[in-house]
DNA sequence: CTCTATTATTTTTCGATAAAAAATAAATTG
DNA sequence: CAATTTATTTTTTATCGAAAAATAATAGAG
């Protein structure tokens, strides 16, 4: 029943990766502090930190002194030591990133979506990230896997892309044939989801068990945490907010339903409103097809319509918010796309929305609300599964394991 | 960082629950199958049910005979090896029984709640809790712990009741205080909580990892499983749907917003309908005071008032469980109230305002509804509280390894 | 029917190894 | 040099997995 085996090979995995992590989210850190942090016995903590400091994954940087007694030293992660092939598809390109451990960018390359269905898909994404391997040989010689995030529907344990219909792609086992091809550890997720693992990996000291990143650009998404973990659903489609119904009365959306948050918030939403009403006359600044961005400067710029167009859009956002809230209970609820360039314009419209539209003792005043930090690295999102992988799912032990280490020697 | 401390007492404490776990939700297993399931060497499976079987908590039943080699000798668990008592508050009255592993209920107590406040609370339970444990001597000498729950917030890891407005408390430690007066390991939660918890464990053979139960009283709430794991929400006030905004020109709740789905379709609210549409003279066979009861009897047998004011409900609340559907894509959705007398009405609407009202791919098909088969039974959500502290959450080797055990004796 | 070969389950034995505990070493201050 | 804190080494304990051994049944030959 229980998915995970429970033997010695597990608690030693559990606990080189709760040291690894803890050493790097915490930055510089003795051996006694990650004993207490870890729950560990202090040799137990020596033996783990020799195993990772022979084999390049840290190291030690200076000593502190107490007031009394032995200093302690203090070790790092040597963000250097590994690197990651990110690879990220959308609907109409491929990007391809290496980035070290901490996540910073080293190397990028993008190219247009070339294949129109999945085996295509495949090849050119196999063909390209050799090529591109290749290219960058003096970053890759590190490298420990690829993090792979596509549109669709992804079963990020399986690594299968289960549905992405703009490729006619059905059950495709995206990462064991990367794997196969590159004989390099892949995983891969859907992008939305990934995003949000992001961000929730971005504050490891300040952790929120629960929260939920919206995104809004032409759909309306959200990707959530709950209880620490991703959340994705039954049929991995959890988080379709874009398609709540907010009017029974309103618009058909292409969904084949009417009403959908999406059909009014959208950034193509927003830029028909604003077409529609700049024809009809009303006083603006703005041309009759302005985009969402001409839209969020006017109306930072205090331009009538452009305002109403924003705050309207976000008194509906709110509204369904609310509904979540009075759900989810979260801790947090951060906000990605274009929109966001009015934040300060959307905020006070939806923390008000909340406060009338959820139960008092649900807290909505100590719900924090704020732009997406990671949304517009791309990046990150495959990063971030690669990372989980790594401190969390026993990847570290899978590649400390090998004797053949891609890491760089101190 | 972890919570939780992975060694070998942790690998023991995993792989015991494991094995007893699955020996009381396979019933008759064979210690070959148990190896299987559990991913467990055969030797470990023969330490481990050894231990089990010196204790009394499971027994051999018989030999199976397969078509050659050695019969294996399957394994059930004693149910009758350990009793736990349960312990229920609502805002009138508490119940207490006494069940046995089974979850079966062998002796109940039911008593008016007397306290006004928190400490006469705690004073009543520790009270008729020992009155009651000493009136049951014969069964409550194999007691293995308290279930108890509550209305209100409460935080079931650490057993604290951080609100309980009615009787003015609030962070009442009730699993230290009981634990305390009565020696026994406790365990405190929320009851819509519990129960849900409860229908999950009911259907190990099938397990729902995604599913929702939603509960409709006088007020409107829904319980979360999400992952396998019970989802309470940062300030544990998840699942506070009755007061999501259906109607923002709605009735006001007494939550202090507008048109709330509990306004609309509450059992108070339903009655006070049925009230208000016979006094205006509509044609029916009700009375105008009549109650929920009333109404789905007279609605299951054709009245059309009762009919258009279930179906009616059923469609509002349709269009929540739509949102909730859109957003979480649970499995199952399990209906618990005296309106799901009349469920065959319900079904249907719901059925249908799902499919209108979710994206497509959702797959809201698939979607399980079904009434709650243990809301009824009060009882059986403290006892989920304990049985998942027992075959999940370490009580069981807590148990064994106290060497003065209250099993009985094979 | 009895005996033997076969087969699958269960038990025992043994080795590897991870963590805890205890003992020791090292580094620094006053 | 004593006191103190950190780090390392050694010893101990305990679990799991693998494999050997024991066990208990059946099938089929004679």
């Amino acid at each position: 029943m229980p998915a995970v085996i429970v033997n010695l090979d597990y608690v030693k995995e559990k606990n080189t990766s709760a040291v690894f992590k803890a050493i790097v989210e915490h930055g510089a850190i003795s051996r006694i502090q990650i004993a207490r942090t870890c729950l560990l016995a202090a040799g137990s903590v020596t033996r783990i930190t020799r195993l990772l400091l022979e084999n390049g994954l840290i190291q030690e940087v200076e000593s502190q002194s107490h007031e009394r007694g032995r200093p302690s030293v203090l070790l790092v992660a040597r963000k250097q030591s590994l690197h990651i092939l990110t690879i990220s598809a959308d609907r109409h390109h491929i990007h391809y990133g290496l980035c070290d451990l901490s996540g910073e960018l080293l190397a990028e390359h993008k190219e247009p979506l070339q294949a129109t269905q999945s085996d295509e898909f495949l090849q050119q994404i196999i063909q390209s990230t050799q090529t591109f391997i290749q290219q960058h040989s003096q970053l890759t010689r590190q490298l420990i896997g690829i993090g792979i995030t596509t549109p669709g529907l992804v079963h990020s344990e399986t690594g299968v892309v289960h549905s992405m219909p703009h490729l006619q792609t059905y059950g495709l086992p995206l990462a064991d044939r990367l794997k196969q091809a590159t004989g390099l550890p892949c995983f891969v997720g859907n992008f939305s989801s990934a995003i949000t693992l992001a961000e929730h990996q971005l504050t490891p000291h300040n952790p929120c068990r629960n929260s939920l990143l919206v995104s809004i650009h032409n759909g309306v998404g959200a990707g959530m945490i709950l209880d620490g973990r991703l959340y994705e659903g039954s049929a991995l489609t959890a988080g379709e907010i874009g398609h709540i119904q907010i009017d029974p009365l309103g618009p058909r959306c292409y969904c084949g339903n009417f009403g959908c948050l999406e059909s009014y918030i959208s950034n193509s939403a927003l830029e028909q409103q604003c077409h529609q009403q700049v024809q009809a006359g009303s006083p603006t600044s703005l041309p009759d097809n302005a985009t969402i961005t001409d839209i969020c400067n006017a109306a930072n710029q205090g331009d009538e319509l452009a305002r109403s167009l924003i705050t309207n859009a976000a008194a509906r956002l709110g509204k369904v918010l609310a509904m979540c809230t009075n759900l989810l209970n979260p801790e947090k609820i951060i906000l990605a796309g274009e929109i966001t360039e009015s934040f300060s314009l959307i905020e006070p419209v939806i923390r008000m929305t909340l406060q009338r539209q959820t139960v008092s003792f649900v807290g909505e005043k100590d719900i924090q609300l704020s732009v997406s930090a990671c949304y517009n690295r791309r990046w990150l999102a495959a990063y971030a599964l690669m990372r989980r992988a790594l401190l969390e799912q026993g990847l570290l032990l899978e590649i400390l394991n090998k004797k053949a280490l891609p890491i760089a020697a101190p």
